[in-house]
DNA sequence: CACTTGACTTATT
DNA sequence: TAATAAGCCAAGT
């Protein structure tokens, strides 16, 4: 079980600012991995063990909620995700740009 | 023990 | 511009 990148994920997931999202993307390459996006998929599937890791901050490159199908409802993750203030429709993240969050830029 | 799959992304054809 | 291939790590079969 050498989830070496699993630990640092779920650090960086929790420190998601609210009402801001990133992409798997980002946190992998934060990471150092260029294309580890996959892994990072992986690790918040895993994540259903902690209580502290906001999954739902989490979309694909393009604003996408591709994961609300594995949390406890489909609607669960836009649901908290309209609650945080960010707009959603059709499972498509609407200003994506601006309530994007990039560790690798804004964390520093 | 080897192969496939998975909440992805970027590059190439 | 759209479709396909490759690349990454870990876990499941």
């Amino acid at each position: 079980m050498e989830r070496q990148y699993f630990d640092e994920v779920y650090q960086v997931v929790r420190l998601i600012p609210k009402g801001r999202v990133t992409s798997y993307g980002a946190i992998a390459a934060y990471l150092g991995m260029r294309s580890g996006a996959r892994l990072v998929g992986w690790a918040m599937n895993a994540s259903h063990s902690l209580s502290d890791v906001p999954a739902h901050r989490v979309v694909n490159s393009k604003g996408l909620l591709t994961g609300k199908f594995h949390f406890k409802t489909p609607t669960t993750m836009q649901r908290k995700l309209e609650k945080e203030g960010i707009v959603i429709i059709e499972d498509q993240i609407q200003d994506f740009k601006k309530v994007f969050w990039d560790p690798s830029k804004e964390l520093l």
